[in-house]
DNA sequence: AAGCCGCCCAACCGCAGTCTC
DNA sequence: CGAGACTGCGGTTGGGCGGCT
């Protein structure tokens, strides 16, 4: 035999606390504790469920949190945490003083993700887009990265196209230096807003892909590793010279003078990243099968990186 | 001025692990 | 030892509010 339900769902009050309902709260655990939550709301003289309580106590009213705006230190903390260990807001929160999971997933969901976007960075993986769509290119031949690209464009494309139609949304909004830094990321300074732009850029890129595909059909996969630099950062990256191939388009198909986020976005960064590729011989130190981002002074190692699809994924169209 | 739309965030929902009886 | 409540957590929702047309 188990424990009395917590309370009777149908003689409980919900939906937005009142000031008098707080002070009932807040007195009452100032007196006896949070030792039982089921009792609290009958305790306190409240008609409300132990758990919405509970959830009223730690996410509002503890006296020890705070209520402001998110300070610049605090963004990069939840950035860089959440690029380790993901959502796990409680965890993310715990490392801020003060805030709870909830202010840190409600700040991540409505600014932080739009931010990330915003800077050509996927806010999962927490890659520049380009380099991603690089892993994908060097584990998949031709016909697999179009396809993947033709998901991910559909996945990539609403939350872009959402952030270009939004006349508040700041796009001359860059990365702190160490932000940065920390990304090895290429940011697009300024971005167009034309709204004819929108549909028109993401067929370039569809184009570009199969073009790319197209002329180059030699670069098959090479098992051969290559190096490249991000900055002062050097990268050895297992895979094929097709990733090269694959992300020519930002240059070949647009032109440098299409001002678009997409095009400024795509070809800075793979311009940047792989305009240093150099195939390495295959017998050379780096061909060991370890893939490696070499940033002393970052978090955002592969090692630290969650999103990694192992190739049988990346095999099918559909993931 | 009014209606519409999108954003923000408090609160709820539901699941999984833990605890209690 | 098992049933079921408790707790913690991440995902989702919806109402209030402000900006835009």
């Amino acid at each position: 035999m188990g424990r009395i339900p917590c309370c009777e769902k149908e003689n409980v009050k919900r939906g937005q606390w009142t000031p008098e309902e707080d002070n009932k709260l807040s007195s009452y655990i100032a007196q006896h504790g949070t030792r039982n939550w089921r009792l609290i709301p009958k305790n306190a003289g409240l008609q409300r469920c132990g758990k919405s309580c509970r959830l009223r106590w730690t996410n509002y009213l503890r006296p020890d949190l705070k209520h402001g705006q998110f300070s610049q230190a605090e963004e990069e903390t939840i950035m860089k945490l959440h690029a380790v260990v993901g959502n796990r807001w409680s965890l993310i929160a715990a490392q801020l003083p003060g805030r709870t999971d909830n202010d840190v997933k409600n700040h991540w969901n409505t600014k932080l993700k739009k931010k990330l976007t915003g800077m050509g960075i996927d806010p999962v993986t927490h890659k520049s887009f380009s380099h991603l769509m690089a892993e994908i290119a060097t584990t998949l031949g031709p016909p697999q990265v179009a396809n993947l690209t033709e998901a991910a464009l559909g996945c990539f494309k609403d939350e872009m196209l959402h952030l270009l139609t939004k006349k508040r949304i700041d796009f001359q909004l860059q990365p702190t230096s160490s932000q940065a830094n920390a990304m090895n990321i290429n940011v697009p300074y300024s971005m167009s807003t034309k709204p004819e732009a929108k549909e028109e850029t993401v067929e370039k890129i569809k184009l570009g892909i199969s073009r790319a595909i197209q002329q180059q059909p030699d670069m098959m996969i090479s098992n051969k590793s290559w190096e490249t630099t991000v900055g002062a950062t050097p990268m050895h990256v297992n895979g094929t010279c097709n990733a090269f191939t694959a992300f020519q388009f930002g240059q070949s198909a647009f032109g440098e003078e299409d001002g678009s986020p997409w095009n400024q976005s795509m070809c800075s960064t793979a311009g940047d990243q792989l305009g240093h590729l150099k195939l390495e011989d295959e017998n050379g130190e780096d061909s060991q099968g370890e893939k490696e981002i070499r940033n002393g002074s970052s978090i955002f190692t592969t090692d630290s990186i969650l999103w990694d699809l192992p190739s049988d994924d990346l095999m099918n169209p559909m993931v």
